[in-house]
DNA sequence: TGACTTAGTGGCACACCCACACTAACATGA
DNA sequence: TCATGTTAGTGTGGGTGTGCCACTAAGTCA
Protein backbone atom coordinates (compact mmCIF):
# COMPACT_ATOMS: atom_id res chain seq x y z
CA UNK A 1 0.00 0.00 0.00
CA UNK A 2 1.67 2.76 -1.58
CA UNK A 3 0.05 6.43 -1.75
CA UNK A 4 1.53 9.40 -3.62
CA UNK A 5 4.10 10.48 -1.19
CA UNK A 6 3.71 14.47 -0.27
CA UNK A 7 5.97 17.18 -0.91
CA UNK A 8 8.55 17.42 1.27
CA UNK A 9 10.84 20.44 2.28
CA UNK A 10 13.29 21.74 4.75
CA UNK A 11 12.07 25.33 6.34
CA UNK A 12 14.47 27.49 7.59
CA UNK A 13 14.27 30.60 9.97
CA UNK A 14 17.44 32.85 10.56
CA UNK A 15 17.26 35.25 13.65
CA UNK A 16 20.06 37.77 13.91
CA UNK A 17 20.04 41.11 15.48
CA UNK A 18 19.48 43.91 12.72
CA UNK A 19 19.60 47.16 13.99
CA UNK A 20 19.39 46.14 17.11
CA UNK A 21 16.07 44.34 16.89
CA UNK A 22 15.47 40.33 16.52
CA UNK A 23 15.10 39.96 13.02
CA UNK A 24 14.30 37.27 10.68
CA UNK A 25 15.55 36.44 7.20
CA UNK A 26 13.41 35.94 4.25
CA UNK A 27 14.89 35.27 0.62
CA UNK A 28 12.75 36.72 -2.99
CA UNK A 29 11.60 33.05 -4.38
CA UNK A 30 12.31 32.14 -8.20
CA UNK A 31 10.39 29.30 -8.33
CA UNK A 32 7.34 28.84 -9.30
CA UNK A 33 4.20 28.63 -6.40
CA UNK A 34 4.58 32.42 -5.13
CA UNK A 35 7.58 33.40 -7.97
CA UNK A 36 9.33 36.45 -6.41
CA UNK A 37 7.16 36.94 -3.71
CA UNK A 38 8.90 37.41 -0.49
CA UNK A 39 9.35 33.56 1.53
CA UNK A 40 11.70 31.72 4.68
CA UNK A 41 14.82 30.34 2.72
CA UNK A 42 13.84 26.49 1.88
CA UNK A 43 14.74 23.94 -0.17
CA UNK A 44 14.09 20.08 -0.61
CA UNK A 45 15.57 16.73 0.11
CA UNK A 46 18.94 15.74 -2.61
CA UNK A 47 19.27 12.02 -1.61
CA UNK A 48 22.20 12.00 -3.56
CA UNK A 49 23.86 14.91 -2.05
CA UNK A 50 22.47 15.34 1.75
CA UNK A 51 23.45 12.41 4.07
CA UNK A 52 20.43 13.49 6.73
CA UNK A 53 18.03 16.04 7.52
CA UNK A 54 20.03 18.81 9.29
CA UNK A 55 23.01 18.34 6.66
CA UNK A 56 20.68 19.46 4.16
CA UNK A 57 19.50 21.95 6.24
CA UNK A 58 23.13 22.90 6.68
CA UNK A 59 23.23 22.95 2.63
CA UNK A 60 20.66 25.03 1.81
CA UNK A 61 21.64 27.44 4.71
CA UNK A 62 24.77 28.10 3.12
CA UNK A 63 23.84 27.95 -0.27
CA UNK A 64 20.64 30.44 0.20
CA UNK A 65 22.25 32.95 2.48
CA UNK A 66 25.87 32.45 2.44
CA UNK A 67 25.51 32.19 6.56
CA UNK A 68 27.06 29.50 8.79
CA UNK A 69 24.31 28.04 11.38
CA UNK A 70 26.17 28.89 14.86
CA UNK A 71 23.18 27.16 16.20
CA UNK A 72 20.32 25.14 14.39
CA UNK A 73 17.49 23.53 16.17
CA UNK A 74 14.52 21.60 14.58
CA UNK A 75 11.43 22.63 15.71
CA UNK A 76 8.21 21.11 14.28
CA UNK A 77 7.05 18.99 11.30
CA UNK A 78 4.13 20.64 9.30
CA UNK A 79 2.30 18.55 7.29
CA UNK A 80 -1.00 19.27 5.55
CA UNK A 81 -3.02 19.39 2.43
CA UNK A 82 -3.99 23.64 2.27
CA UNK A 83 -0.46 25.17 3.04
CA UNK A 84 0.79 24.78 -0.49
CA UNK A 85 -1.30 25.58 -3.19
CA UNK A 86 0.27 21.91 -5.09
CA UNK A 87 -1.49 20.25 -2.54
CA UNK A 88 -0.12 17.96 0.85
CA UNK A 89 2.95 18.88 1.94
CA UNK A 90 5.23 18.52 4.56
CA UNK A 91 7.93 20.82 5.69
CA UNK A 92 10.30 20.20 8.35
CA UNK A 93 10.89 23.47 10.00
CA UNK A 94 14.30 24.51 11.94
CA UNK A 95 15.67 27.22 12.91
CA UNK A 96 19.13 29.08 13.32
CA UNK A 97 20.84 31.79 15.00
CA UNK A 98 23.36 34.36 13.39
CA UNK A 99 25.84 36.06 14.77
CA UNK A 100 25.22 40.04 14.19
CA UNK A 101 28.72 39.93 12.41
CA UNK A 102 27.47 38.53 9.44
CA UNK A 103 24.16 40.56 8.88
CA UNK A 104 23.75 42.39 5.59
CA UNK A 105 21.07 42.70 3.43
CA UNK A 106 20.51 42.17 -0.30
CA UNK A 107 18.87 42.22 -3.39
CA UNK A 108 17.11 39.24 -2.85
CA UNK A 109 18.14 39.41 0.97
CA UNK A 110 16.36 40.91 3.64
CA UNK A 111 15.78 41.07 7.16
CA UNK A 112 12.86 41.68 8.70
CA UNK A 113 12.01 43.01 12.40
CA UNK A 114 10.43 40.45 14.22
CA UNK A 115 7.50 43.71 14.78
CA UNK A 116 7.14 43.97 11.20
CA UNK A 117 6.23 40.52 10.51
CA UNK A 118 2.78 40.77 10.94
CA UNK A 119 2.54 43.18 8.26
CA UNK A 120 4.31 41.56 5.82
CA UNK A 121 3.10 39.65 2.67
CA UNK A 122 5.06 36.17 3.49
CA UNK A 123 4.46 32.68 0.52
CA UNK A 124 2.61 29.69 2.18
CA UNK A 125 2.19 29.47 6.12
CA UNK A 126 5.21 30.98 6.45
CA UNK A 127 3.94 33.32 9.20
CA UNK A 128 3.06 30.28 11.14
CA UNK A 129 6.18 28.48 10.60
CA UNK A 130 7.73 31.72 11.74
CA UNK A 131 5.66 31.99 14.78
CA UNK A 132 6.10 28.41 15.84
CA UNK A 133 9.78 28.75 15.76
CA UNK A 134 9.75 32.35 17.48
CA UNK A 135 8.09 30.81 20.86
CA UNK A 136 10.26 28.18 21.12
CA UNK A 137 13.64 29.85 20.85
CA UNK A 138 11.44 32.86 22.91
CA UNK A 139 10.47 30.14 25.87
CA UNK A 140 13.89 28.32 25.70
CA UNK A 141 15.67 31.86 26.10
CA UNK A 142 13.74 31.70 29.40
CA UNK A 143 15.91 29.16 31.37
CA UNK A 144 19.31 29.06 28.22
CA UNK A 145 22.07 31.16 26.93
CA UNK A 146 21.08 31.11 23.69
CA UNK A 147 21.10 35.06 22.80
CA UNK A 148 24.66 35.07 23.13
CA UNK A 149 24.41 33.21 19.75
CA UNK A 150 23.29 36.40 18.67
CA UNK A 151 25.77 38.72 20.38
CA UNK A 152 29.29 39.67 18.95
CA UNK A 153 32.25 38.90 20.01
CA UNK A 154 32.32 40.97 22.83
CA UNK A 155 29.54 42.61 24.72
CA UNK A 156 28.91 44.52 27.58
CA UNK A 157 26.65 43.04 30.20
CA UNK A 158 24.25 45.96 29.08
CA UNK A 159 24.00 44.92 25.62
CA UNK A 160 23.15 41.56 26.36
CA UNK A 161 20.38 42.67 28.67
CA UNK A 162 19.15 44.74 26.35
CA UNK A 163 19.42 41.31 23.39
CA UNK A 164 17.26 39.35 26.12
CA UNK A 165 14.73 42.34 26.57
CA UNK A 166 14.49 42.29 22.80
CA UNK A 167 14.21 38.44 22.14
CA UNK A 168 11.33 38.44 24.90
CA UNK A 169 9.58 41.74 24.91
CA UNK A 170 9.55 42.79 28.30
CA UNK A 171 11.84 44.26 30.66
CA UNK A 172 14.21 43.11 33.04
CA UNK A 173 15.88 43.85 36.64
CA UNK A 174 18.94 44.76 35.92
CA UNK A 175 20.89 43.50 39.60
CA UNK A 176 18.83 40.07 38.92
CA UNK A 177 19.77 40.05 35.18
CA UNK A 178 23.45 40.46 36.52
CA UNK A 179 24.17 37.87 39.23
CA UNK A 180 22.42 35.32 36.72
CA UNK A 181 24.33 35.74 34.16
CA UNK A 182 27.62 36.36 35.88
CA UNK A 183 27.02 33.82 38.30
CA UNK A 184 26.61 30.96 35.69
CA UNK A 185 30.00 30.72 34.92
CA UNK A 186 30.23 30.66 31.51
CA UNK A 187 31.72 34.80 31.07
CA UNK A 188 34.87 36.32 31.72
CA UNK A 189 36.24 39.60 30.87
CA UNK A 190 38.36 40.34 27.95
CA UNK A 191 39.67 43.41 29.86
CA UNK A 192 38.34 45.71 27.27
CA UNK A 193 35.91 48.61 27.72
CA UNK A 194 33.41 50.49 26.19
CA UNK A 195 33.31 53.86 26.13
CA UNK A 196 30.64 56.62 25.96
CA UNK A 197 29.74 59.46 27.40
CA UNK A 198 29.17 58.45 30.65
CA UNK A 199 30.75 55.83 33.21
CA UNK A 200 32.36 52.73 31.02
CA UNK A 201 31.45 49.28 30.62
CA UNK A 202 33.43 45.96 31.12
CA UNK A 203 33.52 44.08 28.12
CA UNK A 204 32.87 39.96 28.29
CA UNK A 205 33.11 36.76 26.18
CA UNK A 206 31.37 33.45 25.97
CA UNK A 207 34.09 30.25 27.50
CA UNK A 208 31.79 27.83 25.72
CA UNK A 209 29.80 27.38 22.47
CA UNK A 210 27.51 25.17 24.95
CA UNK A 211 24.32 26.69 26.10
CA UNK A 212 23.95 26.97 29.35
CA UNK A 213 20.79 25.89 31.41
CA UNK A 214 19.78 28.26 34.41
CA UNK A 215 18.05 26.61 37.28
CA UNK A 216 15.27 28.64 36.96
CA UNK A 217 13.21 31.26 34.78
CA UNK A 218 13.76 34.80 34.13
CA UNK A 219 10.81 37.25 35.05
CA UNK A 220 9.87 40.63 33.86
CA UNK A 221 9.97 43.80 36.46
CA UNK A 222 6.31 44.07 37.31
CA UNK A 223 5.75 47.76 38.55
CA UNK A 224 8.39 49.12 35.89
CA UNK A 225 8.58 53.29 36.54
CA UNK A 226 10.05 52.65 33.12
CA UNK A 227 6.63 52.04 30.92
CA UNK A 228 5.81 54.30 28.62
CA UNK B 1 14.76 20.66 -9.95
CA UNK B 2 12.72 17.66 -8.51
CA UNK B 3 14.62 14.43 -6.97
CA UNK B 4 12.79 11.25 -6.04
CA UNK B 5 11.25 12.14 -2.80
CA UNK B 6 12.55 10.11 0.52
CA UNK B 7 10.15 7.47 1.85
CA UNK B 8 7.88 9.29 4.65
CA UNK B 9 6.53 7.54 7.54
CA UNK B 10 4.99 8.60 10.73
CA UNK B 11 6.10 6.99 14.02
CA UNK B 12 4.31 6.42 17.50
CA UNK B 13 5.56 5.60 20.82
CA UNK B 14 2.98 4.88 22.99
CA UNK B 15 3.64 5.03 26.56
CA UNK B 16 1.74 3.72 29.54
CA UNK B 17 2.22 1.78 32.78
CA UNK B 18 2.38 -1.94 32.67
CA UNK B 19 2.79 -4.07 35.63
CA UNK B 20 3.74 -0.63 37.63
CA UNK B 21 6.71 0.31 35.04
CA UNK B 22 6.82 2.38 31.89
CA UNK B 23 6.28 0.65 29.16
CA UNK B 24 6.37 1.17 25.48
CA UNK B 25 4.10 -0.27 23.27
CA UNK B 26 5.86 -2.69 19.98
CA UNK B 27 3.11 -4.21 17.20
CA UNK B 28 4.37 -7.61 14.97
CA UNK B 29 5.20 -5.78 11.39
CA UNK B 30 3.69 -7.57 8.89
CA UNK B 31 5.12 -5.76 5.91
CA UNK B 32 8.19 -6.06 4.09
CA UNK B 33 11.19 -4.82 5.70
CA UNK B 34 11.42 -6.58 8.97
CA UNK B 35 8.94 -8.51 8.40
CA UNK B 36 7.36 -10.97 11.73
CA UNK B 37 9.62 -8.59 13.57
CA UNK B 38 8.73 -6.34 17.05
CA UNK B 39 8.47 -2.54 15.84
CA UNK B 40 6.79 0.42 16.65
CA UNK B 41 3.63 1.35 15.45
CA UNK B 42 3.89 3.19 12.09
CA UNK B 43 2.39 4.21 9.03
CA UNK B 44 2.51 6.54 5.79
CA UNK B 45 0.25 9.55 5.08
CA UNK B 46 -2.90 9.10 2.76
CA UNK B 47 -3.22 12.07 1.34
CA UNK B 48 -7.13 11.47 0.28
CA UNK B 49 -8.32 10.99 4.20
CA UNK B 50 -5.78 12.35 6.29
CA UNK B 51 -6.03 16.01 6.78
CA UNK B 52 -2.82 17.01 8.94
CA UNK B 53 0.11 15.29 10.12
CA UNK B 54 -1.72 15.08 13.65
CA UNK B 55 -4.89 13.24 12.37
CA UNK B 56 -3.05 10.77 10.08
CA UNK B 57 -0.88 9.68 13.67
CA UNK B 58 -4.37 9.31 15.69
CA UNK B 59 -5.59 7.22 12.91
CA UNK B 60 -2.46 5.00 12.62
CA UNK B 61 -2.93 4.90 16.70
CA UNK B 62 -6.39 3.71 16.65
CA UNK B 63 -5.90 1.21 13.47
CA UNK B 64 -2.80 -0.26 14.90
CA UNK B 65 -3.69 -0.40 18.41
CA UNK B 66 -7.01 0.07 18.70
CA UNK B 67 -6.18 2.97 21.53
CA UNK B 68 -7.02 6.41 21.93
CA UNK B 69 -4.46 8.91 22.89
CA UNK B 70 -5.26 10.93 26.14
CA UNK B 71 -2.04 12.85 25.03
CA UNK B 72 0.18 13.42 21.82
CA UNK B 73 3.17 15.40 21.05
CA UNK B 74 5.22 15.81 18.11
CA UNK B 75 8.75 15.25 19.15
CA UNK B 76 11.35 15.20 16.44
CA UNK B 77 11.54 14.29 12.44
CA UNK B 78 14.63 11.68 11.59
CA UNK B 79 15.82 11.79 8.52
CA UNK B 80 18.42 10.14 6.75
CA UNK B 81 20.06 7.10 4.14
CA UNK B 82 20.57 4.45 6.40
CA UNK B 83 17.68 4.13 9.22
CA UNK B 84 15.79 2.24 6.18
CA UNK B 85 17.36 -0.69 4.20
CA UNK B 86 15.27 0.84 1.00
CA UNK B 87 17.17 4.11 1.10
CA UNK B 88 16.47 7.57 2.28
CA UNK B 89 13.49 8.16 4.27
CA UNK B 90 11.99 10.00 7.18
CA UNK B 91 10.04 9.42 10.22
CA UNK B 92 7.71 11.95 11.94
CA UNK B 93 7.92 10.72 15.96
CA UNK B 94 5.09 11.48 17.68
CA UNK B 95 4.92 9.97 21.41
CA UNK B 96 1.39 9.47 23.32
CA UNK B 97 0.28 8.79 26.43
CA UNK B 98 -2.13 6.09 27.25
CA UNK B 99 -4.53 5.82 30.45
CA UNK B 100 -3.59 2.78 32.31
CA UNK B 101 -6.80 1.32 32.11
CA UNK B 102 -6.82 0.82 28.27
CA UNK B 103 -3.38 -1.46 29.15
CA UNK B 104 -3.88 -5.05 27.50
CA UNK B 105 -1.17 -6.90 25.12
CA UNK B 106 -1.89 -9.28 22.68
CA UNK B 107 -1.31 -11.39 19.90
CA UNK B 108 0.98 -8.91 17.75
CA UNK B 109 0.62 -6.25 20.34
CA UNK B 110 2.87 -5.73 23.33
CA UNK B 111 4.11 -3.71 26.33
CA UNK B 112 7.90 -3.90 26.87
CA UNK B 113 9.13 -2.36 29.63
CA UNK B 114 11.30 0.68 29.52
CA UNK B 115 14.36 -1.06 31.43
CA UNK B 116 13.82 -4.42 29.08
CA UNK B 117 14.23 -2.42 25.66
CA UNK B 118 17.73 -2.52 25.51
CA UNK B 119 18.44 -5.98 25.05
CA UNK B 120 14.93 -6.59 22.92
CA UNK B 121 15.53 -6.60 19.03
CA UNK B 122 13.46 -3.86 17.12
CA UNK B 123 12.93 -2.72 13.51
CA UNK B 124 14.90 0.33 11.93
CA UNK B 125 16.28 2.64 13.95
CA UNK B 126 13.61 2.19 16.71
CA UNK B 127 15.66 2.07 19.28
CA UNK B 128 16.58 5.52 18.77
CA UNK B 129 13.40 6.95 18.35
CA UNK B 130 12.04 5.48 21.30
CA UNK B 131 15.46 7.35 23.33
CA UNK B 132 14.06 10.61 21.85
CA UNK B 133 10.60 10.13 23.34
CA UNK B 134 11.95 8.84 26.73
CA UNK B 135 14.08 11.75 27.19
CA UNK B 136 11.53 14.32 26.30
CA UNK B 137 9.18 12.76 28.31
CA UNK B 138 11.15 12.66 31.09
CA UNK B 139 12.54 15.86 30.59
CA UNK B 140 8.81 17.19 30.57
CA UNK B 141 7.81 15.26 33.43
CA UNK B 142 10.28 17.21 36.11
CA UNK B 143 8.05 20.24 35.73
CA UNK B 144 4.80 19.23 34.09
CA UNK B 145 1.88 17.04 35.09
CA UNK B 146 1.86 14.87 32.01
CA UNK B 147 2.21 11.78 34.29
CA UNK B 148 -0.90 12.14 35.56
CA UNK B 149 -2.18 11.15 32.08
CA UNK B 150 -0.77 7.92 32.09
CA UNK B 151 -2.60 7.33 36.13
CA UNK B 152 -6.22 5.69 36.46
CA UNK B 153 -8.97 8.16 37.07
CA UNK B 154 -8.43 8.18 41.00
CA UNK B 155 -5.20 7.59 42.41
CA UNK B 156 -3.61 8.47 45.83
CA UNK B 157 -0.62 10.67 46.17
CA UNK B 158 1.76 7.74 46.90
CA UNK B 159 0.73 5.75 43.61
CA UNK B 160 1.75 9.01 41.80
CA UNK B 161 4.83 9.88 43.32
CA UNK B 162 5.94 6.16 42.13
CA UNK B 163 4.46 7.12 39.01
CA UNK B 164 6.92 9.62 38.74
CA UNK B 165 9.66 7.59 40.38
CA UNK B 166 9.41 5.08 37.78
CA UNK B 167 9.17 7.62 34.94
CA UNK B 168 12.36 9.70 36.04
CA UNK B 169 14.02 6.70 37.30
CA UNK B 170 14.69 8.23 41.02
CA UNK B 171 13.34 8.26 44.52
CA UNK B 172 11.56 12.03 45.54
CA UNK B 173 11.43 13.46 48.85
CA UNK B 174 7.37 12.72 50.10
CA UNK B 175 6.94 15.87 52.09
CA UNK B 176 7.83 18.19 48.37
CA UNK B 177 6.19 15.96 46.51
CA UNK B 178 2.98 16.39 48.13
CA UNK B 179 3.42 20.04 48.51
CA UNK B 180 4.36 20.66 44.92
CA UNK B 181 1.30 18.77 43.21
CA UNK B 182 -1.31 19.49 46.01
CA UNK B 183 -0.40 23.35 45.77
CA UNK B 184 -0.63 23.41 42.08
CA UNK B 185 -4.59 22.74 42.59
CA UNK B 186 -5.35 20.87 40.24
CA UNK B 187 -6.23 17.96 42.54
CA UNK B 188 -9.04 17.33 44.38
CA UNK B 189 -10.20 14.29 46.65
CA UNK B 190 -12.68 12.03 45.35
CA UNK B 191 -13.54 11.60 49.05
CA UNK B 192 -13.19 7.33 48.55
CA UNK B 193 -10.32 6.18 50.07
CA UNK B 194 -7.80 3.41 49.15
CA UNK B 195 -7.66 0.04 51.71
CA UNK B 196 -4.49 -1.85 52.74
CA UNK B 197 -2.88 -3.37 55.94
CA UNK B 198 -2.32 0.24 56.93
CA UNK B 199 -3.42 3.56 57.35
CA UNK B 200 -5.59 4.03 54.40
CA UNK B 201 -4.98 7.06 51.39
CA UNK B 202 -6.96 9.84 50.36
CA UNK B 203 -7.80 9.11 46.62
CA UNK B 204 -7.64 11.98 44.02
CA UNK B 205 -8.90 13.06 40.27
CA UNK B 206 -7.83 15.78 38.09
CA UNK B 207 -9.70 18.75 37.49
CA UNK B 208 -8.13 19.81 34.31
CA UNK B 209 -7.44 18.36 30.94
CA UNK B 210 -4.37 20.57 30.08
CA UNK B 211 -1.48 19.48 31.41
CA UNK B 212 0.15 21.82 34.20
CA UNK B 213 3.52 23.81 34.11
CA UNK B 214 5.48 24.02 37.64
CA UNK B 215 7.42 26.93 38.52
CA UNK B 216 10.68 24.39 39.07
CA UNK B 217 12.05 21.44 38.67
CA UNK B 218 11.66 18.64 40.84
CA UNK B 219 14.91 16.54 41.97
CA UNK B 220 15.43 13.31 43.94
CA UNK B 221 16.67 12.73 47.50
CA UNK B 222 20.34 12.92 47.39
CA UNK B 223 21.82 11.27 50.33
CA UNK B 224 18.67 8.28 50.55
CA UNK B 225 18.91 5.95 53.10
CA UNK B 226 16.64 3.45 51.62
CA UNK B 227 19.15 3.05 48.29
CA UNK B 228 20.28 -0.73 48.29
C1' DT C 1 -3.04 -3.79 73.40
C1' DG C 2 1.27 -3.13 71.30
C1' DA C 3 4.03 -3.76 67.05
C1' DC C 4 4.23 -2.75 62.29
C1' DT C 5 3.41 -0.21 58.22
C1' DT C 6 2.17 3.36 55.35
C1' DA C 7 -0.28 8.17 55.21
C1' DG C 8 0.35 12.62 56.06
C1' DT C 9 2.33 17.13 58.59
C1' DG C 10 5.36 20.92 60.97
C1' DG C 11 8.87 23.64 60.42
C1' DC C 12 13.50 25.23 59.33
C1' DA C 13 17.27 25.86 55.81
C1' DC C 14 18.69 27.07 51.35
C1' DA C 15 18.94 28.59 46.59
C1' DC C 16 17.63 31.75 43.45
C1' DC C 17 14.88 35.23 42.21
C1' DC C 18 12.76 40.38 42.52
C1' DA C 19 13.10 45.05 44.20
C1' DC C 20 15.14 49.22 45.20
C1' DA C 21 18.25 52.37 46.88
C1' DC C 22 22.68 53.26 46.72
C1' DT C 23 27.65 54.21 44.97
C1' DA C 24 31.13 54.61 40.88
C1' DA C 25 33.04 56.53 36.82
C1' DC C 26 33.04 58.81 32.87
C1' DA C 27 31.78 63.20 29.45
C1' DT C 28 30.30 67.68 29.09
C1' DG C 29 29.66 72.45 29.69
C1' DA C 30 29.61 76.53 32.53
C1' DT D 1 37.40 73.08 38.51
C1' DC D 2 33.21 71.61 39.62
C1' DA D 3 28.32 70.59 39.24
C1' DT D 4 25.32 67.85 36.32
C1' DG D 5 23.66 64.12 33.59
C1' DT D 6 24.01 59.48 32.36
C1' DT D 7 24.97 54.89 32.46
C1' DA D 8 27.75 51.05 35.06
C1' DG D 9 27.65 48.38 38.78
C1' DT D 10 26.63 46.91 44.00
C1' DG D 11 24.53 45.96 48.95
C1' DT D 12 21.00 44.18 50.97
C1' DG D 13 16.33 42.87 52.37
C1' DG D 14 12.29 40.13 51.10
C1' DG D 15 9.66 36.44 48.73
C1' DT D 16 8.81 31.85 46.84
C1' DG D 17 9.28 27.12 46.15
C1' DT D 18 11.98 23.24 47.20
C1' DG D 19 15.03 19.94 50.17
C1' DC D 20 15.27 17.83 54.39
C1' DC D 21 14.08 15.40 58.50
C1' DA D 22 11.68 14.43 62.45
C1' DC D 23 7.36 13.92 63.90
C1' DT D 24 2.25 12.46 64.38
C1' DA D 25 -1.96 9.72 62.49
C1' DA D 26 -4.56 5.77 61.37
C1' DG D 27 -5.24 1.64 59.93
C1' DT D 28 -4.13 -4.06 60.19
C1' DC D 29 -2.68 -7.91 62.47
C1' DA D 30 -1.18 -11.12 65.94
Amino acid sequence: MQYEQPLLTIDLVVFAFHQEELSVLVVKRDACPFEHHWALPQGEINPTIDVSLEAAAKRHLKQLTGYEALYLEQVQTLGNQQRDPRGWSVAIVYYCLAASSQVLSGKSLQWIKINDIVGMKLAFDNHQVIDSCLQRFQNKSLYTSLPLFLLPEEFSLTELQKAYESILGFKMEKKSFRRRLLEAGFLEKTGNIRRAKHRPAQLYRLTSLQPYFFPRIIEGVRDSKNVE
